[in-house]
This record gives C-alpha cells, structure tokens and sequence, in this order.
DNA sequence: TGTACATCAGTGAACGCGCGTTCACTGATGTAC
DNA sequence: TGTACATCAGTGAACGCGCGTTCACTGATGTAC
C-alpha cells in the first residue's frame, strides 16, 4: 500500500475513533507510520486530506440505487428491492455518520466536500430521486399504485432509514452489534407500513389470505 | 439580559455563523461584547458554554409531540396532526442541524451532550416514541389502521423530516428561504402517502365494515 | 450624611501548549557512460 | 562492472501562531456605624 494510500486510510481511523477535532497531523503521522512531513509530500494541507478521506473512503450508497433493475417484474420483486435498500442504507449511514456529520464543525471544509459532491452528482438528494425513480418504473407496471407519492415514499424510506443511524450512533457511538441488529430487524419491517399504500392491486387477495 | 445569557446567546451565532471549530473564546466574547477573562466567571470551561447552548437555545420539539391530545375523535384531526407535527418536525431539524451535527467533531462534547439527554429523557427515539404512541391511541379510536406498526410509521414520518432538513442544510448552508418553503410543501404531503395505509376507512369504506 | 471597608463582575495582558506547516537534510534507487 | 551524478520519498527539528485559561488588578456597588 502507498504511503498515500496509508495516510488516507490512518485519517479515516483517527476521525472515526477520536474525531475530525482531534484528528492531528501529529496523530495522522503516527497511525500511518510516517513523519509529519510526509503528509505535505503526498498533500497541500491537512484539509486536503480529509478532503480525500471524504472523497475515496466513504462507502458508496448509489451505486446500489444504480442497480436497481430497470424492469419490474413482480411485485415480489419491489417488496425485496426495498427491503434490500433499507438494510443498505441503514449500513452505509451508519457507517459514513462519524464523518458526514463532523464536517458542519468546518464550514470551509463543507463547502469544499459540497462542490466535490456536487460535481459527481451525487449528495442525500440523488439517493432519493433514483430510489423513486424505480418506485415510477414499478408505477408504469401496475405493481406500485398510481395514487402513490414516488419522490415522498423514497423520502420517507430513506428518512427512516437515515433517523435510525443518526439515533443508534447518537445513542451507542461504539459498536453496539446489539443495537445495531436491532436497528436491522426493524429497518426490514418498515416496507410493510410503506408498502400497501402502494399495492392497492393485490389487496383482496394477498392480504386475506395472509391474515 | 444577563452577561451570562450574552455569552450563551453569542456562542449560539458563532456555532451558526462560523462553525463549532472556529468557535473560539476570542470570537465568544468580542460578539458578546465582554472579555474573554469574563466567559471564565461564568462558566468553567469553553466546553461548558457549549454544554448550556446545546442545553438552552436548541428549540423543543418534544413540546410539540407531548401536546398531542389523549383523545382521539375524528380522521380529519390525525391528519392535521401528522401535517403539524412533519411541519414542527422540519422546521426544529433545520434550526437545530448546525450545532447537532457539529458535536460529532468533539467526543468528549458529544458524551456530555448525550447525558444531559439521557438524563433529561430527551433524544431522537423519544420523539419517535411520543408519535408513536399518538398514532396507538388513533387505532385505539379505529381511526388508524390497526395492521399499521405505529413504530415505523412514526419513524418513517420523522425520519423524511430529517433527511429533508439535512438535504437543505447541505445544499444551501445559508438561508435559502425558496428551498426551504419547497421543503415545507413537500413535507405537508408526506402523510398523503404514508397515510393510506393508516386509513383504509377513507378509500374503501367497505373495509372498516369488513374488518 | 460621611467614612472605611468588603464584595465581586469584569478586565486585559500574559502564560504555556499544541497545532499546521516548512525546510535543510538523508539515503535509497535509477541512470549515463 | 564501476563511478559520478540526479532524483525524490521520507525525516524530524524548528517555526510562528492562535488557542484556552489564568490572575493580579480595577472600579462600581453595597453595608456598617
């Protein structure tokens, strides 16, 4: 692994472990095994490598959204897609947290991560609209209702999802395992309210027998 | 107005203004228009004057969940509640975004923070709760669809509150009143789809008969 | 009322410390002939 | 192969700066007699 590489990556630790206010050269150069003087070989200024960490490290909730099928085929599908989403979500923002939030601290840093974000089109609001992009697909195939809000049901998904992380990381900042299968097992329900809003089409049947 | 709530008042707008990290003594006291020496006759430590913002000048949005009624009559009324409470909700997250999320770049403030909750019952799960609990005593009255998990409707419902506020904090830091009023009719919508499920009297009245 | 003293919020210069950054230097590696 | 030189990642001591905090002092206000 390059030093660089080993910079980002000890960056990464130290903000998660200590937090982005303590996150030092001095401690940086430690964890990475190198002088302080290393850093400014491989980056203009410290910002710079957060920049990095923000840039390289944080785990990727679009490319799931991405993926998702462009034809939909059952309603079995759908309900699967959802859940698998819900669970993804709740990973990734239970992951990225540590970071994401510490960047309000340093505005000028936000400014710099926003601009990064928005040059790759990316940021919360992309995840929403290609989540209800597939709730349209699902829609124009009779397997979502049309009375259905997608933009708002894709909100209301990824909101849940997103509040849960926010309270397990606020409520257990270590890694409560059982908290976080916790948070899991009911992320996994949340389709079940969020789903018979949207499949009016198989009420009678499904639902009868189911109950 | 007290030296004391001078202080808290100008932390409050530098945490706003410039970011927790550029928060520093000097810029405390030339905003509160005091010397830094008289911040340490009221507080013992910087961390303690962010203690009483976080404590004092974060508005409640627990009130509001608390002020929802033990009686529940009419349809009509859950769903002006549930539009006031995604209205209240939105507007306490925007406030509050800033200075939530900059905690997290300081641990240890961040562990003072969830005490002073824990000890106060406060914190995102309670508010989650309270709703809930409202939305119980709604299928109590039949008003609500009993098959509804009032749990994750109430997460859902908040949890899209939250995700709208960061997205707006994070697209446009300063006040951007035109995305904020698109923010505020959209979530006044949010129930529209999350209600359905909630209220199966409304579509199909001979459902309720059914069941 | 006048005098002597006590109290205490507020001052601001000074402190030591830890920070981000710099820079002259080292030594391993590559290259020309 | 051996020699002379160039390159450049990495070093670590040193720097100046801005931070949070302290403390001897001020001066307004209250109180006792």
């Amino acid at each position: 692994m390059s030093m660089r590489e080993q910079i980002v990556d000890a960056a990464e630790r130290v903000i998660r472990d200590l937090g982005l206010a303590r996150c030092t050269t001095k401690e940086i150069a430690e964890v990475a095994g190198c002088s302080e003087g290393t850093i400014y070989r491989h980056f203009r200024s410290k910002e710079d490598v957060f920049l990095a960490v923000l840039a390289e490290r944080l785990p990727g909730l679009l490319p799931v959204l991405r993926a998702l099928p462009e034809e939909v085929t059952s309603e079995g599908e759908v309900r699967a897609a959802l859940q698998q989403v819900a669970e993804e979500a709740l990973a990734f923002y239970r992951e990225s947290m540590p970071m994401l939030l510490s960047v309000f601290a340093e505005p000028k840093l936000l400014d710099r991560h926003r601009e990064w974000m928005r040059a790759n089109n990316a940021g919360p609001h992309r995840a929403a609209e290609l989540l209800a992009d597939y709730l349209r697909r699902a829609q124009r195939s009779d397997l979502v209702s049309r009375d259905a809000d997608p933009v708002a049901a894709a909100q209301l998904l990824l909101g849940a999802c997103y509040l849960a992380a926010y309270g397990g990381v606020f409520a257990a900042p270590a890694g409560d395992s059982e908290a976080l299968r916790e948070a899991e097992a009911f992320v996994r329900q949340l389709w079940r309210t969020l789903a018979p809003a949207d499949r009016p089409a198989a009420p009678a049947r499904s639902r009868t027998k189911a109950r």
